[in-house]
DNA sequence: TATGAATGAGCGTTCATTCAT
DNA sequence: GATGAATGAACGCTCATTCAT
């Protein structure tokens, strides 16, 4: 029997072997016994840390999103800086976040893709994306409220933003585009160009 | 022993039978079995018809992107249409296109992000994109050229427009956003008029 | 439809197409795939000619032991000449029709080995054996009558003999022994030398 | 789940199971759930402890092999006996070994011959009879040289002997020559007859 | 005669999970 | 807390054989 180490470490360096053999092969492709080998613990040892395989897996996506999404949320405008501002920060932050976190470009899009097949996964993902939208309608319609924006359909104009920034992400995490903060310039200033109203 | 079809039926039976398995749960969880329950033929036959799981999704694969690429790099646009129509109009064939192809639909982008990491269709899938990309910049130049445009990092926008598109229609495909021909007006909408030279 | 071609050359063609590949794979890993690659007929052909693969190997076997046996049996031995002339001359045809003959050269004792467990083969090769050795004991005996040979126990040096012959014929076949025909002289000269009564 | 054995019991278990499977049905018509079924144990047991079903045959190759290899090398021979009686005592160890290990009789020499195709095996099998026919060639020279021996060629002679003897053990495996052991004397009288200078 | 598409049992192997120690 | 042997269903694929044409 090895030396008794800390458990919590121990639940680390599950996560992190885990993490490094997900992004390596993608989630199917892993087999626990991969975590294993990277991981130099026994298989008896991850089953008592996560219950399964896919366990393993939500616990990654809390420990990898979590920050994201609550650094996203916090955000608190300026309530008196103009809509384009407000909207060209917010966005920023998705880039700046996305290139700045190690562990998040280790877990290729590719991944989400393919676990987004699981019931559970597919509701929990739904809900960041909805609390990420409410946030960018809100500037939208601040916008057009005090006549900085044109009219337009919020609703859909703010879904296909979120899709858009995906999009990109999606593209980073794919090794299409490596400097994802300079093409996230691009597209925020298209986007906050494209909303403005004209003379305004 | 069953009638005895046309040999290319049965191909084609195999192939529609591969994309609702595939499209109903992905690459990797689709088991050969699964195609031969939805077909209703044996597992020798899907191997006479092909050599293996993957040259069944590479087959589909080109027979789905196809028409969609063909068509999209067949459309000659009018030369002396100002930029900004022939940029709207060639984005909104990919929103019409996906929309109106139920066999596309039921090929999800999850099931490309699930195979992306296998080399070979990594190249093709690129290749692709490629084709696409050179079509885009090419009228953004030629809007700037003509001062219709703002001067902008045709490269930058041409790859996060491209990406912006895929975004769509991974959430169109993801059961996200339903309605992708009124997404892709709102956002050439945006980009149309981000790009806008002020004045022009 | 091809050209209506003799059914003995058809027939012909097959069997040394099946012999090819036996004697490059071993019976078992050989397909009735494999045959149909090698001779650029259709699997239904084969089957009209020969109902099975066990059936087809048979019939190879009959093709290339016969002639063999056949001269062995017929071999007519100088009843006035020497016993030890007489065991030399017969065991040498060995060596000799193996080493002439390439088609038995292409059917390795492998293959033998292989299909030695099917009942109804080892039944027609312990025949062929037992043939054999009759023409062997008959000789020895006779040496021993005529007081050329030392007293020995037929039964076992007749076997032993043969079963060393076998050896040979193995060595051979698996390349481990090149030049049988030197090889074969060599053992018969101990043989022959061994069963010699001293001062005979 | 049966109790917890011995986990090299286990691996026993398998190697025995394997012998039985492999000496019935020859190793490619024994399949692995042949072995799963003769040993009670369970597929995935057998793959813990064996990577491959090869690597289980060469496992048990070495196993049987091994004790008899190494008698044979490490038979010192007293060397001021004469040549013809080393060269009796010698042969008939191989005689004895084989009839007194009833594991190496349910090894068939089929079984081999059926796996001589196997490149890795082959280079294996080869060096073991390199250091067979070095011990005969050995003392059939130290025969010559003292004038016990007739000239002979004495690389044919060895070789010649050595495939001898493998017939017998095949005739034997066969169940062709039950009494093995008077065999292997009968032919090695023959040889040692065979050798001697007359008037020695 | 000849064809080749179709069949389905069987193959070697993988892998998430369990549990006695 | 930790171990690793054991499990068995499922996987992708092969292949001898059949038979409508």
């Amino acid at each position: 029997m090895p030396p008794r180490a800390d458990p919590n470490q121990t639940r680390q360096l599950i996560l992190e072997s885990a993490l490094r053999c997900f992004a390596r092969k993608g989630y199917l492709r892993t087999s626990m016994d991969d975590i294993v080998a990277e991981s130099g613990l026994s298989k008896g040892t991850l089953y008592w840390h996560f219950k399964s395989k896919s366990d393993l897996f939500n616990n990654l996506f809390d420990l990898l999103m979590g920050d994201l999404v609550e650094s996203f949320l916090q955000y608190q405008l300026p309530e008196d800086a103009p809509a384009s501002e407000r909207l060209r920060q917010l966005s920023l932050m998705f880039g700046t976040a996305i290139a700045a976190d190690d562990r998040i470009t280790e877990m290729p899009i590719n991944l989400m893709a393919e676990v987004w097949q699981v019931e559970e996964f597919t509701v929990r993902y739904q809900e960041m994306l909805d609390q990420f939208a409410g946030q960018i309608a809100s500037i939208i319609e601040s916008g057009i409220e005090a006549g900085e924006f044109r009219q337009v359909d919020v609703k859909r104009v703010t879904w296909s933003i979120l899709a858009a920034y995906d999009g990109l992400i999606l593209y980073y995490m794919e090794g299409i585009m490596p400097d994802i903060e300079a093409h996230f310039k691009a597209i925020v200033d298209l986007f906050v160009e494209g909303l403005r109203k004209p003379g305004a």
